[in-house]
Order: C-alpha cells, then structure tokens, then sequence
DNA sequence: GTGAAAGCGCTAACAG
DNA sequence: CTGTTAGCGCTTTCAC
C-alpha cells in the first residue's frame, strides 16, 4: 500500500504538498500539481480513510437504520435514500437492527467514531433520552416517526392522519356506507392523533366516518392482521357477520390479497359485494386478478426528503423539524 | 470524547495497561483490570475504531455486495448473512452495486483501506483480473457466481443444474410430457454446463428432456420473461399454440403468478390443463388462490454458508474452492 | 507556494 | 505484571 510520503518521495516533494493536492487546496501551483497527481496514479494511490478519519475530517459516508431489510417497504427506503446520497457523493452503510436497541447504537456509535458523518433512522428502537446525546457527535434524521414537540430533530414521514382521512372519504364518495377497518396493531388505543403511526391512521378514519354520520360496529375492526392468511380470516369472520360491512380497509397489501384470495374461493364479488382497500402499494398489487386499490405510501418522495434533509444539515443549514408527505390514493379494481 | 489517557489518568495506570484491558490481554492483575474497567464506565470511553484501524489491527466489520436491495432473493440472502456475521460478533455493512462495476470497487477498496476484514461478492460487476488483486489486502468470498477452475476463490452456490434437472424429471413424473421454458435471459445460448447460472439451468432442463426421450418445440421457449406481465403474455401466446405445452417451468415466481392470474381469466384450469412452476419461492406465493409449486433456491442457507466460509478463512483455514446447495422442489397446487 | 514538524488515539515492541 | 516510547498515514499550523 502505497501511502503519502511514498508519493512525495516520488514526486520530489514534500507530503504536505501531496495532502494539499488530495484535499484540492488552492495553494499549488498547476506544475507541482500535475507532478503529484502522476505520482499518485502512477503508484495506484488511494488515501487511507482511517488517517484521514483520525485527524478529524468528514468521512463521506452515511449510515441508516432500518428495523428488516427484507420488508419491502424499508428496502424501498433505504433504496431511494441511498440514491440520493450517492449522487451528493456519500457512500452509505446499511445497518438492520432487527428492532434492538443495540444495534440501533451500533449505528449511532459509528457516529461517535466519527466512522459516518450522520445517520438516518428509519425507526427508532431506543429512547429519545439516549438517542438525543448522539447528536452532539453528529447529524441524526429521523424517518417516519413521531415525536415530542419540544425535541426537535430533522423528521420526514408521511401525513398518515390525512391519507386515511381522504382515504376513507373517498370509500364513502363511492357509495360504501360500513367500513370495516384491520390493522397489524394489538388494539386500537384510543390516543389521540399525533401521538403515533397507528393512532394517526384510526384518528383519520374515525373523523371521516364521523363526518359522514357514519357509525362503526366493534365487528369491523380487525386487529393483529399481517399476513394473506390473516387477510383470508378476515374475509370468513366478515362472511359470518349478520351485518356485514360493504368495505374493508385492509391494513397492508399482504392482508388485502389474503381477503381477495377468499373472496374468491368464497365467491364473494370484489368490489360489488365487499370493497377492498390495501395499504402501501407492493409491486405485485397491479398484477392480481383483481388489481387493488390501495394507500400508497410515498417510500420514494421519504427516501428523497431524507436524503435532502442530511445533505442540508451536512452544509450546515437549519431545518424545519418537520416535513410532512402525502399518501397517494392509488386507484385499481378493489374498491 | 474520551481517549486512552483519560482512562489512564482516571485509573492512575498508563495508557499501555489501559489498552491490555481493552484487548483483554492476560498479563494485567485483576484489581488494576477492575480499577480501569471503572474508569472506562465512569468516563463513557470506546476506543476509536479509526485510530485501532491506523494501527492495522482487525476491523471485526464486513461488507456484502449486492446488485439490488430491492430485490428479494437478495434482501434475503443478505440477511442471512449478516445473521451468521452478527453471532460471530461480525459488523456488517451492505454496498449496493446497482450492477455498476465502480460501485463494487467501493466494495473493494473497503478492504484495501482496511475498513473492513472482508468482502462478499453476491454477484460479480469487474472481470477477476481486478477482483483478484485485492485478495492481497483481505479475504474474498464468492456467492452464486461461477469462475473459470483456475482462479481458486471460496464460492458458495447452488446447484442449478441438478436442481432444475430433478425438476424437470419431477415433472415427467408427475405425468407432464410437453414442458414449456421461460427465462429471464434475451436468449438463451447453448454454451455448456458449468459456464454460467442460466446455461447451468436450461442444461439440467435439456438433460432431462433428452433422458425422457422428450421433444422441444421452439415455440414453447419463452425468453426476457421477468413480471408478471410478461407471465400474462405467455400464457396468451400458449393458448394460441397449435401444439399446445401441458407445463411450463416460469423462471421466476414473479412470471408464474402472472401466467396463474391471466390463466383464470382465460378460464384454464391449472393444474389439469396447464401445470405451471415458479422458481425462487417468494413469501406470497403460498397464499396464492392456486399455491404455486416452486423450485427453491436455498437462500438462507447460502447465506450461512457464505458467512462461515468467511469466518474459517478468518481463521486462518483455507477451504473447499466451492460448496454446492441443493435446489429444493417445494410441492404444492400449480403443478 | 512550499516544507518541517507536531500531533490525532491507539498498539506493540522494549525495558524494567 | 507494568510503564515508556515509537510510530501507523494523514492534516494542519507555522515558518520560510
């Protein structure tokens, strides 16, 4: 491994030269310079990051969390971050932490260690009392998470409150009258809107139906839905119902297609019969029989932002705390 | 941000004890350990990994190379990986290639910068004549790809000849007599066995065919067949066959929900008129209204092997050039 | 414009 | 067992 005096010795001059060249300073004369940089490529130079790192200069590179990089939706994510990132010229570090804590101070350690210049978290995992000292070692942006006002760190996510308001207006301006709502939550705790993820979306939901004079049996809420076959219960315990709903906010894509799947064994017509409304709109959502109408959340747009909002902090300007993105209703078949 | 000699002024000890402790060494008396250990805590003190680097000790981190985070084969076969890294105390840090050869030389140059002890190629991006030079600076596992005998890297794969041969007689056994091939490739060349993945493939395919005494129509070649679009294509072209095929082998999970859905708008009946086999078995394809039979590829296991192969070559050991898995038929309705 | 020299935080001889 | 000391490769004053 070639190192910076080996290239110095070669050039004729001093290593102090050379590190003006590599840092591009404006004090060399073009001669000298050229000089330096045959020498670097002659000998297939290439700076020792950790040197660098250890005298305290920016490492170029970014690290963000997320919970399980098989989840679609945080690949996506991370995909559209680290896009733009790259384009900025920063090389990105993946860390999963498989929703614990001390992965996620893996990551914020590598900022302490001046190993990445900033983080991205796309989930938090620790308390913002822990997470908040790691801001003094670097950037932290936060992803598509709720906190308290008065902590003020960059934050993008998406107006969730909002889309299943529209959502669930729009299901009414289609003529549905009883909706039924599954979510992957445990139950619905009845906190109000802002508080978190989930709560947002019920509260968006509940207005709406309020608006509309719309009631809500306890009959129509599913909890712990996740997967197709959740989604294929659903569709039985709906088809037992002396009133049955004549929609269904499925919770996720993977639900709805379990609903659509036993819709179908149970000849039950999508959308006349029960409409279907997914949420996040997969990749394979557009190709089923019946292409789902779904809540698309804007994974790219959150990606992008993210990415802008670091870049921004990086440069050394100030923020808004919050900026808000907006669900996309994604119109298909289903509903 | 602590250092060394806080630790050693806090402790009233020199820096040298204070870094036995850190590197556990065995020659410091238990009551200085325990005097240093508290001040360690007391001051919040982690060693600076950029410093230790600089000294050229180990980095305990690894990079995995992956063309596409997007991709589930992929997510998932990383995760596996970072998995069996993790037990091993292993740091992990994803690079996504997006198949650009540059972004794998990133990859590389890690290990030549010793920020990380080794690299996992998921998929190759540069001829070997440049991978092969940075085995000097640390150690280089291989998985899914194929490399002329010579070049002599740990590489993990699976068997794609044998598995789609067995497929193919599963099929054969299963009463099939005229099968149908598609393929993510423009074309598929006839170079021979062992020269790359889909020539592996379609060679376990052919193998089969010509010990069942079984004809190939070119018509029933299917070619660049990635979604599920493409799947609905195919399934019109076959019922417009003359010479119609009674299976196909899709190529690709994606592809078979494709052919699957277009399959019952068309009203044919899969199995008893059309038998149709994924490959990859992606989560959803179980929940399918027809559940898809599917040749598996052994992902997880990969994974694991990748990592221990890496792991025994940190060690010290040298092994097996390469370690074949199995595919796996995973049987369910489709076919 | 250019060079000499002092460290960044840590490890590893080398002495004791 | 413990301490002293010389760098690892680089950036950055500070002189010239």
């Amino acid at each position: 491994m070639a190192t910076i005096s080996d290239v110095a010795k070669l050039a004729g001059l001093s290593v102090s030269t050379v590190s003006r060249v590599i840092n591009n300073s404006p004090h060399v004369s073009v001669k000298k310079r050229s000089l330096v940089e045959s020498a670097m490529d002659q000998l297939g130079y290439v700076p020792l990051p950790a040197a660098r790192q250890l005298r305290g200069s920016k490492t170029n590179t970014m690290a963000v969390t997320i919970p399980r990089i098989v989840n679609p939706f945080f690949s996506y994510l991370v995909d559209a971050i680290e896009q733009r990132l790259d384009e900025a010229g920063y090389s990105t570090l993946i860390v999963q932490t498989f929703s614990r804590p001390e992965e996620e101070l893996t990551a914020l350690n590598l900022l302490k260690n001046q190993q990445v210049d900033g983080v991205i978290l796309c989930s938090i995992e620790n308390p913002w009392s822990v997470i908040g000292n790691y801001t003094k070692y670097g950037k932290i942006v936060l992803v598509n998470e709720y906190l308290k006002d008065d902590i003020k760190v960059p934050t993008i996510r998406a107006n969730q409150y909002d889309g299943f308001y529209r959502a669930t207006n729009f299901l009414f301006e289609k003529g549905y009258k009883k909706i039924a709502y599954a979510t992957g939550r445990k139950s619905i705790t009845f906190v109000k809107r802002g508080e978190n993820f989930d709560a947002d979306r019920f509260a968006g939901f509940q207005d709406s139906l309020n608006e509309h004079g719309s009631g809500f049996s306890h009959d129509w809420l599913f909890t712990s839905a996740h997967t197709a076959e959740d989604g294929k219960t659903i569709l039985k315990q709906i088809m037992s119902l002396q009133d049955k709903p004549d929609v269904i906010i499925a919770g996720s894509d993977e639900v709805a297609m379990g609903i659509l799947q036993e819709a179908e064994v149970e000849k039950v017509k999508v959308p006349e019969e029960l409409g279907v409304l997914g949420v996040d709109d997969q990749p394979v959502s557009a190709s089923l029989r019946v292409p789902l109408t779904t809540i698309k959340q804007p994974v790219n747009e959150m990606g992008q932002e993210a990415a802008k909002a670091m870049l921004k902090l990086m440069a050394g300007e100030t923020i808004s705390k919050e900026e808000i993105l907006k669900l996309k209703i994604i119109e298909r078949a289903s509903v």
